[in-house]
Order: C-alpha cells, then structure tokens, then sequence
RNA sequence: GCCGGGGUGGCGAAAUUGGUGAGACGCGCCUGACUUAAAAUCAGGUGUCCCCCCGUGGGGCGUGCGGGUUCGAAUCCCGCCCCCGGCACCA
C-alpha cells in the first residue's frame, strides 16, 4: 500500500511513531470502520486492456450468411490519417463511436466496429522530404503509435481487421478497381485546366486550395493544361442529388452536397455568328430575358475566339488580351475588376435577329456553362457593370407586377414569379416563369434552343504527380497507346525512391528500372503510367475492406458485403462533407453496376462529430495547435479523458479545448468508486424505493441519449445524478441494485472502472457482454408527483397529490390551497387547464 | 450576397412534441466539517433585484433586441442585431 490511510487518533498517534510524513496521511477515502482500497486508474486501466486484447473481446468473426440480416450493424468511423498520433479531436470522435459500439453490442446486435489508416498522401510525402526519410517508414511508425494510443483509450476495435492503404496487399484491390472502372468507362483521360502551387512544383487538389491558395504554404495557385486521369462521376449527378432524400444527414452536409453539384435549369440557346456561319451555344437559366440581350461575351479560352479574329483588325488586340488573362491566378482573376475586349464580330440574336456585337472578357468562364453567354444587362448584375462600362445598351425586358419600369437603377433580377415580360414581342405581358418555357419552346421550334441542365459538378480528377499513392495501372506504349496492366500483374508495386521532391512530374517518372516495361499488349518497350491515385480514391471503398480484409483473390466477397453494407451509422468530421462523401457515394454507383455490391448509398446515416478547437481555429496537425491526449490518460487515466469528451458539450457541437472540467470527471470516478465498494457490503435487494426508481429513470434517459439522441453528455449527466443520489445514503433500499445500473449504464463510456467494479461486486460475467438494461416501464411511474398549480399562467403552489387523482380532483385540491385562494381575490375561474401528472391551471377574470 | 447552424449564469452546458418553479450535470467561486497547516475528501450555498415578523417567508425581473400568437413561449410566428461554418464571377 502506497498511501496511508488515517482513520483515528489512535492510527494517527501510530503514524507519529512511525515517523510518517504528513503528505501521506491522506484521509481522502475515509470510510468509517474501514479502510477502503483507493481508486487506481492506471492499474486498472492495464489489467482490462489486457483481457480485452488476449480474449480479442471485440473482435467480429465473419457471420453465417445464412444468418438473417436484422442483427447486425456495422458501426463505420472515418480512418485517421498518420501523419502524427491522435489528438484530443480523434479522441471525441472515436469515443462516441465507442459509446455506440458498446450500447449496440449490448443491446444484442452483432456489431462490426473496426479501424484502419488513411496512409497514403501528401502529408506523409511532405514529412518525408523534411525528415529525409521514406514515407512509408514515417506512417509505419505513426500507425504504431496510433494503435498504441488507441488501445490505450481502451475503445472496442476489431483489431483482426485493421487495414492500412499504402500496403500492397491493399492498394492491390484499389488498382484492380481501377481497371473495372477503366473497362467500364469510369476511367478517363482527358487534357484539363488543374490547379497547380509553382511554390511547391506541384498539382494540387481541388480541397487542397482555400481561397484561391495553397493550404500549405499560401503561394496562389496558378492554372496548368495537363492530360490526367479523371472518374467520369458528372455522369451521376442527378442520382447524387436526388438520392439525398433517402439519406438521414446533417442538413448542412446535404446542403453543401447540393451546392457542390450546383445543378441549374435553363436552356441552351444557340447564336448564329454573322459572316461565318457558325452557331456558338450559350446556357442561361433566364431564356425569358432574350430579348435584352444587347452582346455576346466569349470566355477568353473559348477555343473558338482565335477563329473569330483571324486576319481581322482585331486579331493582335483581341489575343493579346487572352494571353494577358491566362497569365492571371485564379484569384487575381476574380478580384481585380472585369474588363473584355470587342472582337469586332457580331452575332444574331435569335430571338429578335438583333445584330449584336461579340466581346471576350474575362467574367465569363470557359469552366462553366459553355464558355459563352448572351448578356443581358437589365437583368444580371455583372452584364450590367460591363454595360456601363464599355457603355453597351441597357434594354428593359421584365419588370415587376403592376409597374412599368424596373424600381431602380442596376440590373433587375428579382425571382418573385410575379415579374412580367415587356418589349419582347409576342412574349410581352407574360409571367417571366410561363414565358421562359414559352420562349424556349418558340426557339426550339426554329431549332434555336432547347431545355438544358448545367452543373456546377466536374469530373473527378485522380491523377497526382506524387510519389505517395496508389501507382496508376497502366502502361503507355507507343504502339497501342494506353494499356491496362494485366489483373494477374497486381499490384504494381510502388519502388522505392531517394528523391520524393516535387518537380512538376511524378518523382516515379526518376525511377528508370521501374517505369520501363514491356507493353503487356505487344511486348514493344513501354513505360508505366508515372501518376498516382488521388487518396480519396483509397478511402473510397476501404470500408468495404474491412468486411473481408485478408482476402487474397478478390477485393472482397460479395456475400460479405451483402451481410454488413450498407453502413449503419457513419461518423466523422464535417471536413468530408462534400469531397470524400461524394465520392464514396459515386463509387458505390459504379460498384453496384458492376456487379460488386448490392447497394447504390453506402452511408443512409452519418452524424458530425463536431471539431474540437483550441486557440480559435479547429485542432490539427496542419495548423500546429494539437493537444495529445497521452499526458491527461497517463495522469487520470483513459475512464476520465473519455467522460470528459463525452461530457464537454453536445456531439455535434464545435468546443474550445480547457481542460479544467477533467478533474471533476475523476471527482465523479473516485464517487463511483467509493460508493461501489460500500455498497458491494450490502446484500441483494429487491429493486423497491425511490433509488430503485431513479435507476430504472435514469435507464431510459441514457437509452434514450444514447440509442436515439447521440446525446452522450445528458447520458453521462444522468448517470452522474443517480451515482449523487446513491451517494447520499449508500445503505438506503435497492442501493446495490443502483450501484450495478449506474455501473452498466457508465460502461460504454468508462468501460474499465465499470468492469472492474462489476467485477469486484461479485460478477462473473462481463459487464462488456451482458445484456443493456431494461426499464420497467412499472418503475417509472410514481405513486405521488409534485403538482403544479397557477393563476394565470404564474405558479402560485406546488402540491404532492397522488397520481392516482383525476383531472376533477386535481382542479379540486388546486382550489382549495390557500396560496392559491390568495391570489384567487375571490374572482371567478374562466377556464382551467390541466397537464396530466404536471400541472393545473385556473385563469381567472 | 446566398445556403446551413447558433446566441441561455463567472464558464462548459440542460430543458427531447409549447406545460409551468428556467439554469439538470459539471467547472469555478463562497461557507462549513476534517487537518498543526495545506491538498484531497465530505456537507451546504451560488441568475438578478426588492420587501419583511430573517424564514423550510413573500414578490418583481430574467433565455441577443423589438413586436406578436397562447391560459402558458428559451421553444411557435414576424422584423432586426450579432457570431460560427460552407459556397461565392455558376450566366
């Protein structure tokens, strides 16, 4: 025994003797008659960590296909990236995971819970070059260390199928989804305008820019032509919009999904360019506003604009004024102020064979719509500004119900469906939204126009000029062109390299041994395919993995798949809302029409956990504000870093990380502790009396909280009042029965102190395995409730009435209390209100 | 600007379909017990203002601001202010 407890005089006059120095006569779990064992965290801790990892306590066996699937449910969890360990932010995600993981168990589902490592990217590339050092020995030895920290929190991972991307025997599969999606035309090459950091010498990703600029080290980000390979998901669009009414998310995330595809209704139009007889297309969603459409405007990389010049006075100005714009960034493009350049063309407008002039400039982008617009600067803000100045007609076509002209100046682009047309010929007087179907329909007859649909969705692009990812499968030959890698030939092995520097190419095109190979096709000498996967396509599938991890002859098998997916609860940072869940979602697309998985919406549910912040910005490795959770778990052990998470704040709330709040989740422990073991004295009781009701109370608040609500702070909240409630009077009625509620209603989120008291109060079955509560639904009620009573909607009186009384009887004694009749001041009762087992109200007049 | 989510004590928060006494639970703080002392632990108190026969008393006000609906509003409606997140030349 490392500390000495002092329990009287006497002891103390021993203790002297003894010569014992006074910091180690704590009285801190004094217990009269008794000298109670102190509450130890670590050993605890160590001792349960231990049992679970030898007895693979939470380990899920593949299930018998023939088993009906109601049972299962597949708890998913979003995989860390090991760039560095976990965080106080993966904390909180994962322990609610865990929380869930428990009470489903628990309540007699067969629960699939595992984990595994996002671990190829940039990140681990970037570490690489910094610490001269190989990426995959840096993630290794983070993965390690993960696990570790992992275990050490005690969370219930299936760790027999744990999975890491940058492993050959993984990356394999993603490379043979590769090819599926290639021979079904998923996979494409095409030339395309990318994002590109001159700073860093390379590509980046769309998420890897925030406002025009690199995420890591701010350069602006610059345009670049390349050939790349690109996931054709723009083909699902519509199914990626409306499917989102199956699925219980956020809102938020639906939202910014919706955006992300952007999909407008309109009409193509076409404009016939005089003199050279060509059509150019332009998308509006405003057909209704044609007949003020007073010029034309070209995106500067309209490939049709060098055309349009050729050999005219113009040509020099007119390209001059291109080039000068393709030298522009993204975001020097989009502040500085919109300017074009008259082409000296002229086109027709179709609706009204207006003679229009035709400009370039460069608010119009060649990425949107297609590259062109008719502009009609009554009715669009930006066409306006340009109208005025370059000082192009203004002409009025829609104004508002009941008025003439347009009520200010500026461009009038109210959508209130009362706007009606005028000076647009026949269309004149009609509603605007009557009178953009009608004008397409007018033009369409003339083979002028057409309804059409634009997205704000582009093809995925995959192709990263990095070392650290999935090698892309195929082989350039100059005789037959791109060539699949043979299924039998996988993996292609990612070689090691010494020099993972970034120079605008793939650092694999250095690697010469590797790069040339026979074509699979003819034999001649070819060279791979130097670019690697974009990482999200390795977290695209991995949670299909997980259910068959160690399968060596397919990604893995169908029957597997069909008894776990669709995920049953997904949870993960907002982070992903549009990128990795979109394209999850399109994967799952193309998987189900390949025959792969029989499901087309791989995640129906998924909650946000929310971002722990720490100095104003969101914890992460990036931004250099971590905090690790290793010394607070060394220090109060894993049961109260877990509570603390949970108890922090809502699920979905984002919270500022203090730690101050930790040292009451061990007052708490310490609680539970003590009241345990002096309750472990007592013998069985029937559950009867008020703390046996409080328990079975507190069994559907965290039921509820916990099942239903994802309220895990209320849950632990409720536990803490019972355990109060308890502490009061440990030797009242059915306080052991309490004791053992609170233990096993406490286990998903502090499973070690709940496992060793149950243990210690002489269980032995685990409390991990035994059936989740049940309340008896007898138990809830009370046989008297405090009744409140009001005058005019203000409580005047509180009253303990049986529940037995009727709702006459109530009114009843609610009259005749005197605090009541004092406020009453003989008046006569108009109306009176009655919440069953709440409260009476009489209004008087 | 558009979309989504918020605004409740000194602090984190709770109040689940409008049902009451707002503020559970925890932190902090205050008081007391224990101690030579401190820590720890335990018990009690803690929105705000006022009144008195100072008590297990009575009352007013209070959930960003201003209105409204209702017997009753933190919760619903209208108008505003502020904060956070996402998107933003999208034709």
């Amino acid at each position: 025994m490392d500390v000495v407890l002092v329990q009287s005089e006497f002891d103390a006059l021993v203790l002297d003797l003894l010569e014992v120095p006074w910091p180690l006569r704590t009285r801190g779990f004094f217990v009269p008659g008794d000298v109670m064992e102190r509450y130890e965290p670590q050993a605890i801790e160590e001792k349960w960590q231990r049992i679970w990892a030898d007895e693979r306590a939470f380990s899920t066996p593949d299930p018998d296909p023939n088993d009906p699937p109601d049972g299962k449910y597949y708890m998913l969890e979003m995989l860390p990236y090991p760039s560095g360990t976990l965080h106080v932010g993966h904390v909180r995600n994962y322990t609610q995971g865990d929380v869930v993981t428990h009470f489903q168990r628990r309540s007699g589902r067969y629960v699939l819970r595992p984990m595994g490592y996002d671990s190829f990217g940039l990140n681990a590339e970037n570490a690489a070059i910094r610490e001269r050092r190989p990426p995959k020995l840096i993630v290794e030895e983070n993965i390690e260390a993960i696990r570790a920290q992992m275990q050490r929190m005690g969370w219930a991972i299936d760790w027999d199928r744990e999975i890491a991307s940058h492993t050959p025997e993984m990356y394999r599969w993603t490379q043979w989804l590769f090819l599926k999606f290639f021979e079904a035309g998923q996979a494409f090459r095409k030339e395309a305008h990318v994002k590109w950091c001159a700073n860093d010498q390379t590509v980046l990703a769309n998420e890897q820019v925030i406002d025009g600029r690199c995420e890591r080290c701010g350069a602006v980000v610059e345009s670049k032509n390349l050939e790349q390979w690109f996931f054709r998901y723009t083909a699902y669009a519509d199914e990626l919009l409306d499917n989102m009414a199956l699925l219980d998310w956020p809102e938020r995330v639906l939202a910014m999904q919706r955006h992300w595809i952007g999909r407008s209704e309109g009409a193509e139009l076409l404009f016939r360019i005089e003199d050279l007889d060509i059509d150019i297309p332009v998308f509006t969603t405003r057909p209704d506003t044609i007949f003020g459409a007073t010029f034309f405007v070209l995106a500067p990389e309209h490939p049709l604009v060098p055309k349009l010049v050729e050999g005219t006075p113009h040509e020099t100005e007119v390209l001059d004024y291109v080039r000068r714009t393709a030298a522009h960034t993204f975001v020097e493009r989009e502040e500085k102020e919109k300017d074009g350049v008259f082409t000296g063309r002229f086109a027709t407008n179709p609706a009204n064979e207006a003679r229009i002039p035709i400009w370039v400039a460069d608010y119009v982008l060649m990425e949107y719509g297609s590259g062109a617009i008719m502009a009609v600067p009554a009715h669009d803000e930006r066409d306006y500004e340009f109208a005025r100045r370059y000082d192009l007609p203004v002409t009025t076509v829609v104004v508002p119900a009941g008025a003439d002209e347009p009520p200010e100046q500026g461009a009038f682009s109210e959508h209130t469906d009362n706007e009606r047309l005028v000076d647009s010929a026949q269309f004149s007087g009609m509603p605007s939204p009557e009178a953009k179907k009608a004008i397409v329909e007018w033009l369409g007859q003339r083979g002028r126009g057409r309804p059409a649909v634009s997205y704000r969705l582009r093809d995925w692009l995959i192709s990263r000029q990095r070392y650290w990812g999935t090698p892309i499968p195929v082989v350039h030959c100059p005789s037959c062109g791109i060539v699949p890698v043979p299924e039998n030939d996988l993996p292609v092995l990612l070689p090691e390299i010494d020099d993972y520097t970034p120079k605008g190419k793939s650092p694999l095109e250095a690697a010469e041994d590797w790069i040339r190979v026979p074509c699979p096709r003819c034999g001649e000498e070819a060279r791979r395919e130097a670019d690697t996967m974009d990482t999200f396509v390795d977290s695209s599938w991995y949670f299909l993995r997980y259910c068959d991890p160690r399968n060596d002859s397919a990604p893995f098998d169908r029957a597997l798949i069909d008894y776990w997916l669709p995920v049953d609860q997904y949870i993960g940072g907002i982070e992903h809302a549009v990128m990795h869940l979109l394209y999850a979602r399109y994967f799952a697309k193309v998987l189900n029409e390949l025959g792969l998985v029989g499901f087309r919406e791989p995640f129906p549910r998924l909650f946000n956990h929310g971002w722990v912040h720490m100095g104003g910005t969101k914890m992460s490795k990036t931004k250099g504000n971590v905090v690790s959770p290793d010394d607070y778990v060394r220090e109060l052990g894993a049961d109260a870093v877990r509570l603390y998470i949970l108890f922090i704040g809502p699920a979905d709330a984002e919270v500022d990380w203090q730690d101050d709040g930790l040292e009451g989740m061990t007052r708490f422990l310490r609680r539970l502790w003590r009241v345990a073991l002096e309750v472990g004295e007592l013998p069985d009781t029937p559950a009867e009396g008020p703390l046996a009701h409080k328990a079975h109370e507190t069994i559907a608040k965290v039921t509820d909280d916990t099942g239903r609500r994802f309220a895990f702070n209320t849950a632990v909240a409720a536990v803490m009042e019972l355990v109060n409630d308890i502490s009061r009077d440990p030797r009242a009625t059915s306080a052991r029965f309490a004791v053992e509620t609170a233990l096993s209603l406490i286990q998903p989120s502090a499973p070690h102190i709940a496992e060793e008291l149950w243990q210690r109060l002489g269980h032995a079955d685990r409390l991990w395995e035994a059936p989740w509560p049940q309340v008896d639904p007898a138990m809830l009620v009370r046989e008297t409730f405090e009744l409140v009573v009001q005058v005019n909607g203000r409580v005047r009186d509180r009253l303990q009435v049986p529940t037995s009384l009727s709702e006459e009887e109530l009114v009843e004694l609610a009259k005749e209390s005197p605090k009541v009749q004092a406020h009453l001041d003989g008046g006569k009762i108009r109306q009176t209100i009655v919440v069953p087992r709440k409260l009476v109200n009489l209004v008087v007049g």
